[in-house]
DNA sequence: TACATTACTGACCCGTCAGTCAGTTAATTC
DNA sequence: GAATTAACTGACTGACGGGTCAGTAATGTA
């Protein structure tokens, strides 16, 4: 009946360069860079191929212009608002962690880890700029805020590096993961990443608390105290079932 | 002088196979799929591009015979082989992770994981079959001693599935790091896998262990037993200078 | 309404690469 | 050493995709 409908040719020059740069967003993280099309990108974002080049002048700088713009506007902002929490060490590193991990889990700034996985060899100026970036300011910020807990005798004297990786890998791993294997269906999604995030926080704050008798279980739960009372999370079997729905999936598809 | 010295065509069809493998696993994991050229396989295994296809039918079906021999010859075996230790639990966890991962690691079948992360949303099959062979077997395999730890109480009664994704996703992690920043030159290098798979283990078991007074650190390094004496590591500063060469750089690059 | 400007389009150009196949040569047999 | 087998080669092809640019139309101006 209607016919493919033409689409009324728009005139936008303000929005093309965001538009272009959330398409290719979507599709280098969905098929990786080389597989990815320029006509593809363009379409998805309702332009024609000649209009991407009028924004952006080769694929490879597409590319580095979709990784800085997710890098500079939204992780760097994430991290400056992270450090303006207050209370005990324990405390301050379970609300940083959940709070700032949950936010970036839950944005397109999760594709870019694995963006920057996938496609870092390739561009290796991408990798000194996203170390600079973005993991040294992180390893500084949850660096000092261990070494202020060891200091305060709060944590006990473990290797404040190595502690950081333990804390922030796992987290980077599940961003990487949601857009590879977790999006592969629903046939297998490692975990709840709000679930895993409080338990995490709460194995790892465990054994870095120098007086682990105190504080057990994060605020959420306000279980008994001091005696390790068998209640580890709310709606938290204890094993079997390592498969679960999940539901919870985001970034609908479209075409 | 000499010239290009004509290589000497030779005739080996046993080990074909496994050398076309061997060079599609290091140029998909350094290059990607895509980015690939099957004539790049080929010469690094030191064929033509027609012997290629005398043993693969097509490129897509190189890949999945790449990933399918790396995860079922040699990540099933070291699986296997993980369950013959014997000790405490927390030995036990200490002793298997460390030897198992950091085998993983030193071995091409790190790259395995980068290449799984980077290409099985365009091959969703492989997402089943790895699922099936080598995620579930490894939650099966932590979970359960794990939870053999929890019911002799030895560990607190944590929930087991957070648990294991806090143990194992930093190793995995680890691993496709290797392969992407970690191979982008010198600059950076997260950290040597041997001080961190220890420093790991020793903070989650930490944070495992019901009676952490008993057991502080594992037995590699014997340090005053309870007190919180400042000695994390041998050669790990506490804080400070958080670039550091680490030297340790495997799989030479050719041309 | 006529003219100017510029955002936008898509057919085209040309290099690249997956896959093919007629021919070459190493190994084996007689 | 002649004949036979089959592992191996690499020039070729057809499709595909990055990048271009002459042309189109939306918007502004007089």
């Amino acid at each position: 009946m209607n016919l493919p409908a033409r689409p009324v040719r728009q005139r936008r020059k303000q929005a093309r360069p965001q538009e272009l740069l959330d398409a290719a967003l979507e599709l280098f993280v969905e098929k990786g860079f080389a597989a990815t099309r320029i006509e593809e990108v363009a379409d998805r974002a309702g332009v024609s191929k000649g209009t991407l080049y009028l924004y952006y002048p080769s694929k490879e700088e597409l590319l580095k212009a979709v990784i800085r713009e997710h890098l500079t506007n939204r992780l760097q902002a994430a991290i400056a608002e992270a450090g303006q929490h207050t209370g005990s060490h324990a405390d301050l590193l379970r609300k940083l962690m959940a709070n700032w991990w949950l936010r970036v889990y839950n944005s397109p700034a999760a594709g870019v880890f694995k963006l920057i996985v996938t496609e870092v060899r390739g561009f290796p100026d991408i990798a000194e700029y996203y170390i600079r970036e973005v993991v040294l300011p992180n390893q500084q910020l949850i660096g000092s805020l261990l070494q202020g807990g060891i200091d305060a005798g709060e944590f006990r004297p473990v290797d404040v590096d190595a502690a950081v990786h333990s804390l922030v890998l796992p987290m980077v791993m599940l961003c990487v993961h949601k857009h590879s294997l977790g999006a592969c269906g629903p046939m297998h999604s490692l975990m709840a990443p709000e679930v895993f995030v409080r338990q995490h926080m709460a194995l790892v704050v465990g054994g870095l608390l120098a007086h682990p008798a105190n504080a057990r279980v994060p605020a959420t739960v306000p279980a008994p105290a001091t005696a390790p009372s068998p209640a580890p999370a709310a709606g938290s079997r204890q094993r079997r079932h390592p498969t679960q729905p999940t539901a919870a999936r985001s970034g609908g598809k479209r075409k």
